[in-house]
DNA sequence: TATATTTATCGAAGCGGTTCGATAAATAAG
DNA sequence: CTTATTTATCGAACCGCTTCGATAAATATA
């Protein structure tokens, strides 16, 4: 049942060099010879042993998945979409996929994910954010990495990032089509560059539209550093609802954050969407449980993190090749939460 | 940057058997010498080859995570908890974790997973549900298994099972102890054992309460195979409650099922909790985000990839140790959606 | 003090592959 | 019909680690 490349050769009356040939699909073996071996390792259910050719080779065929502790719970729903997306795309390209956390605050070198050190891995995909230390660990290592969602100002590796901007203009566009003026943003997480980057379509076409009618649109912006979440769109909307002109609408930052608005007009006897439009984005499962649901900007999450794979087998086949930096566009999902009419329900997963 | 086992010996003037007995913390070497050799290994920033060690001892230190294909997106929330808790507990005790689909339908034996086949993995997690021909060939082959959540009538082997009846049970009573006679009950996955246990709760507190008093508990009950999803419980919710005597409570098979009966009595303008009670079962991240929050019952998710890792790692210690099935406990979480005193929140995640 | 044990260290084989010459056979070129 | 090339196959070394048996040195026993 454990059979070796050297039982294979001796069923097929070859040498195991012969056999190493065919099964990696070399020139130079004989039809003849080919069929054998070929025979042989059906009848014996040969498989190689994974670590043995991973030695020999110096590579093994598998990729790292690092996401922040932080995580791993909160936008859980989030991530770990980009992560199963990776998986798929990896398996499909015969990488295997180790998953690891990065701590928070990350103690150098003792949370260097294990993989890192002991060469388990070809290279790394990083998803949302990471630890400076471990990034320039990353890069003095010389590791093959593709970031996530995420970059850092001087740090030059391959991305895979989304159109924050545009899906954010896309999703102002059409509250401004609906009439509204006094639109609100609330965001937590505001020093994550996908956030930033939704405020910067926020203010673009408020400014493009109203330039400075709109007495001061500042006032009408929540920003916080924490974390995203329901709580952090509760308060926010909280705030923005009591000022004495108070939005008709408000574009969250995430869906996360859309909820706690939910939760803030429900406080306030305000109905959704005729008291108050919403708009979210990040387009997560929750967004459809919500009454009503929640119009919100499409991520392709899944695909977000197939095309992460690819660019990181891409580098790790031809080390000598460009960085890349993958840009994925969003797609407006409009549902119940701020009138106008449905975006049919894409099925992707 | 690259050192290797030689290098280490090399620098500390010792021979290679000498720095693996160090490393692998054997008996039998001197203080001094350790000292010398973890010196090597420290100027160095040594770190053992995992494959080469893997190659070495004919085993590892990764175990396998199979999920089937379906949960990678319906049920993703619940069943990717329990695999980042697996996986926070493997990288503690040292092991990997490598992560795989099982497709559905399942073809043999094409779509077994790779790292089964070239020994990657010294044991695996399944966990939801499997293909029958997929477990077949992991008894076949012998291969330390841990399942979670389910199991099969005639395949012994170690389990993480969730205790659906007392939580079933302390749910069903939670809603009798608020008045409620006509209990309704909604499931999706119907054939699953969880699903199964949670209905068997169902029946025995209300014959326990009600005998035959309750003309037919049948009526009451909505049983469908599909995936359980918002859909199913919508469906059924209508139905019981298009009854002449609708149920004033309903227990959900899980949450997904619970969000679509909210829906149903938006549909039919009830009001949760007052004129429906809503208790779900599972306690995912959507359920605090319902209007009213969704009283349900919680599982420890996180707990159970733990468990199963602990069981999985016990048998590679240990392998003539007698199979274990654990049983993890649930919590009731009554919040808004049935009334009665709220549970305070747990911090798990 | 001679002998038996224990302790510390080492060399070499082996884990299961890949790959680099070497060799022999088959084909092409002169 | 040689000689040069190409094609098919093989043997052996190597990837980096663990481990077993051997050996030498240190300690205990008689």
């Amino acid at each position: 049942m454990n059979y070796t490349i050297r039982d294979v050769a001796q069923r097929a009356g070859v040498s195991q060099s012969t056999v190493s040939l065919v099964i990696n699909d070399r020139a130079n073996v004989s039809p003849e010879t080919r069929r054998r071996v070929l025979d042989a390792v059906d009848v014996l259910e040969y498989h190689p042993r994974h670590s043995a050719r991973h030695l020999a080779l110096a590579k093994g065929g598998s990729i790292g998945f690092v996401l922040t502790e932080q995580f791993f719970r909160v936008s859980e729903p989030f991530y770990t979409k980009i992560l199963l997306g990776a998986e798929f795309e990896a398996a499909k390209q015969g990488f295997y996929t180790l998953l690891s956390r990065a701590k928070e605050p990350f103690e150098y070198p003792k949370d260097i994910p294990r993989f890192l050190l002991d060469r388990s891995v070809d290279g790394l995909i990083v998803a949302g954010r990471a630890p400076k230390r471990l990034l320039k660990f990353i890069k003095e290592k010389e590791i093959p990495c593709v970031l996530v969602d995420f970059k850092l100002p001087s740090y030059s590796t391959n991305h895979v990032l989304i159109d924050n901007l545009s899906g954010s203009r896309e999703a102002m566009n059409h509250l401004i089509s609906l009439g509204h003026q006094r639109i609100g943003f609330v965001a937590g997480s505001s020093t994550h560059p996908s956030i930033q980057e939704r405020y910067e379509g926020y203010r673009q076409v408020m400014s493009e539209n109203y330039g400075d009618s709109i007495s001061d649109i500042d006032k009408l912006t929540y920003l916080d550093e924490e974390e995203a979440s329901p709580q952090i769109g509760r308060e926010g909307a909280l705030e923005l609802l009591m000022l004495t002109d108070p939005p008709t609408a408000i574009f969250a930052c995430n869906d996360a954050t859309a909820v706690g608005c939910y939760k803030a007009a429900k406080e306030l006897g305000l109905s959704v969407p005729d008291d108050l439009a919403i708009m979210g984005f990040d387009d997560v499962d929750a967004s459809t449980h919500l009454e009503p649901d929640l119009s919100t900007v499409h991520i392709y999450k899944a695909e977000m993190g197939k095309e992460a794979v690819r660019s990181l087998v891409d580098c790790l086949e031809n080390p000598d090749q460009p960085l890349k930096t993958k840009i994925i566009s969003t797609k407006l999902m409009i549902r119940g939460s701020c009138g106008g009419e449905r975006t049919p329900e894409i099925n992707y997963f």
